[in-house]
DNA sequence: GCCGAATGTCGAAGCGCTTCGACGACGGAT
DNA sequence: ATCCGTCGTCGAAGCGCTTCGACATTCGGC
């Protein structure tokens, strides 16, 4: 018996609450969950002692006993050609939303592998799993389903069957950025996309992203053309400057990568290729990032924070043994801001005082580095 | 009794391992511990069948029965003005190191304040507590004395009597860009801070840097002024034109300010300043950040990896009762790269020609906006 | 060849909580 | 008055694990 007093931590425990209101234990316990009628009376002077003894419940004990244990997991990516900030700006709205319900968030890191997935739902540690960066043919999806623990995705896999994702429409944003610019008159435009690796180890966002631009571009009668895009300046800088030499009438960017933004800018500035005056540029980015670059860029923000929402409310739903739906696609909102305008007339000329800035700029870099 | 088999969630218990190694539950309990001799013989035979069965021991039983939960809590700042990408090399290196312990992390934000640190300590969810971006006055540090559950905290409280405390010595990282730059040769010399509202809530590490940098001025007798600056585009050019307008004379800069990085070198460059020949530039920041940038940036990186290292380890010494140094501050390590260059000649004219360059460039960027 | 100390294993007592069945007490319908 | 159905509360049985003392064995020392 933990008979009289308080545990070696000092933490009193339901026994001592129990003694302090003058009731049964199971009492105390039905106060708490509020799963049996109790009187107001005795509910009041229950919760009393509760706040009196400052009594918390001891996390183990009640998962052992109720075969919950309130806490999911999160696995986040920590790869390259992830976006920190979006990933930041998710878990922080993951951890929040958890909290309304009443849940805590286990950190896990996908390097760990499907290892610690296993140990940790078969461990019962946590009630649920939340995935986040599932790429289209992700060994983590077969293994959430062998696992049966409610699971919702962040991403959508090639094969989503018997799962459920949450995402951005990727595929939609993508032709939203492209219907923008048609809508403005620009006739030749770009995707400058994410690092190589990226698309060739299948993550979704960028191919869906891809594909959606190059469709809305067919249906709309522009040319488009999409490259990927190393993460640093330099890299950036070539990728632009060789754009506009090859093909100079492009007039409308499409960027899906936050680290190339502010290079793409500079980059164009040297090149005498004003925003939005010659080209406009529409970015797949954060808000914030968008709002603080200058000029202030037409966006689709990754709406982080209402995916989290959602993941976690759908978790929740699974939790309680509630059907959902298999996918959950966010449909993308684009912020008109300063970086597009109405495609310039064409100047058939550009092209060669283009090529010739391009090169300017790059044995200016070169000597200056 | 759990008596005939498994689970209704299917998983093996302890006791059906025992049963089918042919031994008794604590005999099993004790191979997975190590607390006390197994024979060779009994062990393999226990091994076999718990790899065999798929057993993974409970998390809750084993939090109740052994009053340790194996998890570690993780309090993460989400306010403007941190790093995001420092905050998640961080958590990443935690998490790593963590699990390395046999611990895994709960993940808590800072937002659901004192009283989530209160909820989680006392239900005993966690064994102990790291808490990331301690202020100088923090309301957490009189509650973590309170609570009593060991902790480390990432950062330097005025305070730290009877707490664990681990960061970058940025005092040290002040001066050492200071002797740096002069070492050089340069004798005016400004740092660019982070913004003020981080000053104002009184973050240490800002206070200590720009602390550092001022008094290795003063040693050294190098003029220097430092400034706190915002973290979006157009605030970092005013500032920077504004101070190569009033201190023509300045060639070297201290940027401890990860979004200012990029804005100050496409404003020097606009003013006509060359890195590093005309300005050298040290930044207080990550180093994939600096080599990405062009021309690489000398830097000071914030070794957030091995502070995640140092913060878990000192915690797990904690848990152990093993006592721990009061505060471990690590040493900064400069790399030098393409950013610094011995100081320029004194060119009396400066002044004017940088004072007209800087108004020009504002002219062009307000009318491009 | 006997004793004490290791060594290896077992059984049982909880850890603090939830939950289920039981059971008075009370009130309305008969 | 009597019976039944609620309502409010209680006691007890676990949840799956760790840990403590006890109990055989085995072994080295003299």
């Amino acid at each position: 018996m933990s008979g009289r007093g308080r545990l070696p931590s000092g933490q009193p425990t339901i026994a001592d609450v129990a003694r302090h209101a003058g009731v049964a234990v199971s009492t105390v316990s039905y106060v708490l969950s509020g799963k049996r009628a109790i009187s107001e009376v005795t509910r009041n002077r229950v919760l009393a002692s509760i706040r009196l003894l400052g009594y918390h419940p001891n996390a183990g004990a009640r998962a052992l006993a109720s075969r919950r244990a309130n806490v999911i997991a999160l696995v986040l990516p920590l790869r390259t050609g992830i976006q920190v900030p979006v990933v930041m700006q998710f878990a922080t709205a993951v951890v929040t939303s958890a909290r309304r319900h009443d849940h805590d968030v286990l950190l896990l890191t996908s390097d760990e592998g499907p290892a610690g997935l296993r140990r940790i739902a078969a461990g019962a540690l946590v009630d649920g799993v939340l995935v986040m960066d599932v790429e289209l043919h992700d060994v983590r999806v077969p293994l959430l389903r062998e696992l049966g623990r409610p699971s919702v995705l962040i991403g959508l896999p090639a094969d989503p069957g018997g799962l459920t994702c949450v995402d951005l429409d990727f595929h939609r944003a993508g032709q939203v950025c492209v219907e923008h610019l048609a809508s403005l008159g620009h006739r030749r435009v770009a995707l400058l996309g994410a690092p190589p690796a990226v698309y060739d180890r299948g993550t979704g966002f960028a191919h869906r992203t891809r594909a959606g631009v190059l469709e809305a571009a067919v249906r709309h009668g522009v040319d488009a053309v999409a490259l990927p895009c190393a993460e640093n300046a330099a890299e950036v800088q070539r990728r632009v400057v060789e754009l506009f030499a090859q093909q100079p009438g492009i007039s409308g960017l499409v960027v899906q990568n936050e680290a190339a933004v502010g290079p793409v800018q500079t980059t164009l500035s040297a090149l005498g290729r004003r925003v939005p005056h010659d080209v406009s540029v529409v970015a797949v980015c954060p808000d914030q990032f968008a709002e603080h670059a200058s000029p202030r860029l037409t966006s689709v923000p990754v709406p982080a924070e209402e995916i989290g929402r959602q993941a976690v409310s759908l978790l929740m739903r699974k939790l309680r043994d509630e059907a959902v739906p298999e996918r959950t696609l966010l449909p993308p909102r684009l912020t008109v801001r300063d970086s597009t305008a109405a495609a310039p007339a064409a100047a058939p000329g550009d092209g060669v005082a283009v090529a010739v800035a391009g090169e300017q700029v790059v044995a200016a870099l070169d000597g200056a580095s």
